[in-house]
RNA sequence: GGGGCUGUAGCUCAGAUGGGAGAGCGCUACAAUCGCACUGUAGAGGCCAGGGGUUCGAGUCCCCUCAGCUCCA
């Protein structure tokens, strides 16, 4: 090693030192947790071998060892908050990691790595502290053993080995299930380091809670499974899982006090050095927004790397949260424009070798970042106009405290960050409540805990499928091949079962059963195709499948109900899957693959699936794409599609190893494993595919097979993320059928020829406008000549002219142009005008500003009396009102009320 | 999963308490100018997101749906 290794060269020792000792190096895991809807981000090097440690998954090697990129912005060890404020927290980082699946134990762990540590990494064995569990609860005594091997396997001072108790050194996955003690690793990074030397009292130790020791590496051995009741049973199988906190690590082979310091992030601040245009010293005075930015970069673009796009809720939200904060302290650095994706470039570039996930993703995620970063800018836009406003209402009333509850609309309704409310606020010198803001804050966390807290759901039989799956495994009959590719029938044996609840060896008539084979053809719910369906047929017996699932790896079960006779495990058995549904769904699945490549074609290669359905009646594909469709969009997609269709081109699906298929240009998803063998689809010619994918799923032999493809809809769902669904096949003619049978009924109903029926609409259409505007210059016209008439109807009260009078107008828009034509007229005075509107009686009474002022006249005081003599309401301004009721008989002896009201009212 | 806000002319938005749908920009025509920018005059353009309810009467109040923005878990 190197004088001063580079975090690439660390890395690499790391892997080559385990390689060499027969070491599968697996890659890095997705950041989205596979298969664990507990997790909602890869948070430790374990999380992609849980399923073994569980016993529920093997792995075709029983040593492995790898680095793993982790997330954590929330929980006891990390806070979003903190990220930035000093040099060790971090939203991404990377975990080395080495396994052994019940091979080695804590002789070869211990051994290991501190031959790696002294001799590989060459850090001084008087530096290195070593932690041994000594159980200070229950009776679990000394790991006698790993304590042993630190004194029989390596230099470590004899002194430096010291034991704790369950809090810092016994290890649990959760409630329950494997845990076991564990050791570890700290170094000493000398009395200069400790940052508590002002403390009174402070002594620097291990797990002293200073900056001085800092855990490297952490070796647990897993040996035991604890059960519900407290329980601690030995496991038959014992296993290593050891996690080395790689920025950590580099940092003291670097020799540099923070992270930051290190090459992994000290390039990026460079850059956004150079890209602020700031000095050194400008630099070192605003470092924090330097970390906070270099950090949440690197966490943004692995984020989108593994498909994770800015959202509302869930990993999305985090995304979004992480890059806003960045952003915000982008500002402090004078940034006013998107920045961050020449950055991540810089991200993308320097892990690129060991993260080949990024360099194929480049473009899709500097344009999600790009996107995001306008898109909050615009918000922050909104929230800073709506924050001037605040500030010139309380400068109005000469308040200089912006209310927490106001701080707490502008973030909670209108997004903008407290911390920009607090600063922008402090520059026009006003203050910000800050305790009021957090109280509301607070509120509002619990109103969604409390709603938060939805019932997991649990399967009735979760308990129950680790024991079948040891059942099963136990017979002749055992479950050997999933192969819903090859066949829509096949004949074998029932392995075991599920009755009613409980695992049994037969069932009858009518029960609800669970039955696992050992060949199955039945298609289990994957890459958003639905499970197949179809029956299961013994000598003399019958059972409907219903749903088909995998509750554990390698086991499949098929559920349904038993039709007739009395099913046995054991039983030689016909198993057939639906088959009109299965080519249903193998119809819209294929397309599926088609609609994407067409989609790329349209729209441009950004589109990303962003999810899939593909179920016997539809398909439903979601992208990443920030307008609708247009009309014309929708209709080359289609076009595509039908063309590829019409082509017939060979549909064919293959193993390959994933990381030569990526090298050939094949798509790939992001919930899919990484180096592993997968299947790819072609579809088309094989120098020159049309489509070629990763896709576990089932698909027709030839595009002709897909028959007719119709969108039928298309929206948004979120934000730059959209939904089409479409039908193929039976489907799509039925949806076709409907459609005709639309139009011809519209036809039947216009008396036009099926061709003609839009200009026939626009015909209808036209002459309707025609008719109503002939019918308002006639009633105009009617209204005129009644307003002539009436003219002479004047009268005089109290010396005011007064007219009240019934018309007949359609509507009250004509009544009120009519009294403005009096209004005109009489110079004055009061009108009253009554009609007749849908059977319901209707008034307008007018009169002026002037007579309101001087006589005390009020037309919406009138028409309310008007009103009640005819069982309704009304009301209005004191110079125009209009007023309705129910009762239209009454209408002309109210009208005769006018001048005794007029009198009464005039002063 | 639980909240908050918004949806009015092509665009940006205004419409206190329920009672005549508006402004600015843009668009069209005309005038003015050698022409353009500009200016003036006139005009077109709205099922006030959709549905239901309360009311004599709803852009306005209540409920539901849809869409966008946003916070929390």
């Amino acid at each position: 090693m190197t004088q001063k290794p580079t975090s690439a060269e660390i890395r690499q020792a790391f892997l080559d030192y385990f390689a060499e000792r027969e070491h599968t190096i697996v890659p890095s895991a997705s950041l989205v947790p596979q298969d664990d809807p507990t997790l909602l981000f890869t948070n430790a090097g374990m999380n992609q071998f849980k399923d073994v440690f569980l016993g529920t998954g093997t792995r075709p090697y029983s040593r492995a060892a790898d680095t793993q990129k982790c997330m954590r912005v929330a929980g006891k060890h990390n806070d979003l908050d903190d990220v930035g404020r000093d040099g060790t927290h971090h939203t991404l980082f990377e975990m080395l990691g080495n396994w052994s699946f019940g091979d080695y134990y804590k002789k070869e762990a211990i051994g290991w790595a501190w031959d790696l540590l002294t001799r590989v990494y060459q850090l001084d064995p008087q530096k290195l502290w070593a932690t041994v569990f000594k159980d200070d609860v229950g009776d679990l005594g000394r790991d006698d053993d790993a304590g042993g091997y630190w004194e029989s396997e390596t230099t470590i001072p004899r002194d430096h080995i010291l034991n704790f108790g369950r809090k810092d050194n016994f290890w649990e996955m959760g409630e329950t299930g494997p845990c076991g003690p564990c050791s570890e690793i700290h170094y000493d990074r000398g009395p200069a380091a400790c940052d508590k030397q002002d403390v009174h009292g402070h002594v620097c130790a291990v797990n002293g809670d200073c900056a001085r020791f800092t855990e490297i590496w952490n070796l647990v051995f897993i040996q035991y499974n604890r059960h519900l009741d407290g329980r601690l049973d030995p496991l038959p199988a014992q296993h290593v899982d050891t996690g080395m906190g790689f920025e950590r690590l580099t940092a003291i082979l670097q020799g540099v006090a923070s992270n930051y310091r290190t090459d992994l992030f000290w390039p990026i601040i460079e850059r956004t050095q150079a890209l602020a245009g700031q000095t050194d010293a400008e630099r070192e005075a605003h470092i924090t927004a330097y970390r906070v930015i270099a950090d949440h970069v690197r966490a943004c673009t692995f984020l989108i790397g593994d498909g994770v796009l800015p959202a509302n809720d869930g990993r999305g939200y985090v995304l979004r949260m992480v890059l806003r904060r960045a952003v915000r302290f982008g500002r402090k650095l004078g940034f006013t424009a998107p920045f961050m994706a020449d950055l991540a470039g810089i991200v993308i570039e320097r892990m690129g070798p060991f993260f080949p996930e990024l360099p194929q993703r480049t473009d899709f995620i500097q344009t999600t970042i790009t996107r995001e970063e306008k898109h909050f800018l615009r918000t922050l836009d909104r929230g800073l106009d709506r924050l001037d406003a605040v500030m010139a209402d309380l400068g109005a009333r000469d308040e200089s405290e912006i209310p927490g509850k106001v701080a707490f609309f502008l973030h909670d309704t209108l997004g903008l960050p407290f911390e920009v409310t607090r600063d922008v606020a402090e520059e026009h010198g006003f203050t910000v409540d800050a305790e009021g803001f957090r109280l509301a804050l607070q509120a509002q966390i619990e109103q969604s805990t409390r709603a938060g807290q939805f019932a997991m759901e649990d399967d009735l039989h979760a308990e129950l499928y680790p024991v079948l799956h040891d059942w099963v495994m136990a017979q002749e009959c055992r479950p050997q091949v999933y192969d819903p590719y090859s066949g829509l029938a096949r004949t074998t044996c029932v392995s075991g079962m599920i009755r009613n609840d409980g695992i049994d060896t037969k069932a009858a008539e009518g029960d609800d059963v669970e039955l696992v084979l050992r060949e199955t053809c039945f298609y289990v719910e994957s890459g958003g195709q639905v499970s197949d369906i179809g029956r299961i047929t013994g000598a003399d017996w019958e059972v409907e499948v219903t749903d088909s699932r995998r509750p554990i790896e390698g086991m499949v079960i098929h559920a349904g109900k038993v039709l007739k006779g009395e099913p046995r495990v054991g039983d030689t058995v016909r198993a057939e899957v639906d088959a009109a549904r299965r080519w249903d769904i193998m119809r819209n699945h294929t397309a599926t693959h088609l609609l994407h490549r067409a989609l790329r074609d349209t729209l441009g290669s950004h589109v990303a699936q962003a999810g899939s359905v593909v179920a016997p009646d539809r398909l439903r594909f979601d992208y990443n794409h920030d307008h609708p469709l247009t009309p014309e969009q929708r209709a080359a997609i289609e076009r595509i599609v039908t063309e590829a269709v019409l082509a017939n081109y060979e549909v064919r699906s293959r193993e390959e190893n994933y990381r030569e298929a990526l090298d050939q240009g094949v798509i790939a998803l992001f919930e899919e494993k990484y180096g592993e063998v997968v299947r790819v689809l072609r579809v088309g010619e094989a120098d020159a595919p049309f489509s070629q994918e990763l896709c576990g799923g089932t698909h027709v032999q030839h595009t002709g097979d897909i028959g007719p493809f119709l969108i039928v809809s298309e929206s948004g769902i979120g934000t730059g993320v959209r939904r089409i669904e479409a039908v193929t096949g039976r489907g799509a003619l039925a949806a076709i059928h409907a459609l005709r049978e639309r139009q011809e009924h519209a036809a039947a109903l216009l008396k036009s020829p099926v061709e003609e029926l839009p200009q026939r609409v626009e015909r209808v259409q036209q002459e309707l406008r025609d008719a109503e505007r002939e019918i308002e210059a006639l009633n105009r016209k009617l209204a005129r000549a009644d307003f002539q008439s009436l003219l002479d109807d004047v009268i005089e009260v109290a010396g005011i002219p007064v007219l009240a009078a019934r018309v007949d107008v359609p509507d009250v828009a004509t009544l009120r142009e009519m009294a403005d034509w009096f209004r005109a007229k009489m110079q004055g005075g009061v009108i009253v005008l009554g009609t007749v509107v849908n059977e319901k009686p209707l008034f307008i009474a007018a009169t002026t500003n002037e007579l309101h002022k001087e006589r005390g006249l009020h037309a919406g005081n009138l028409v309310r009396d008007l009103a009640k003599r005819v069982g309704g309401g009304g009301g209005g301004r004191p110079d125009m009102a209009q007023a309705g009721g129910r009762d239209a008989e009454k209408l002309d002896e109210a009208l005769a009320q006018v001048p005794a009201l007029v009198e009464g009212m005039a002063r």
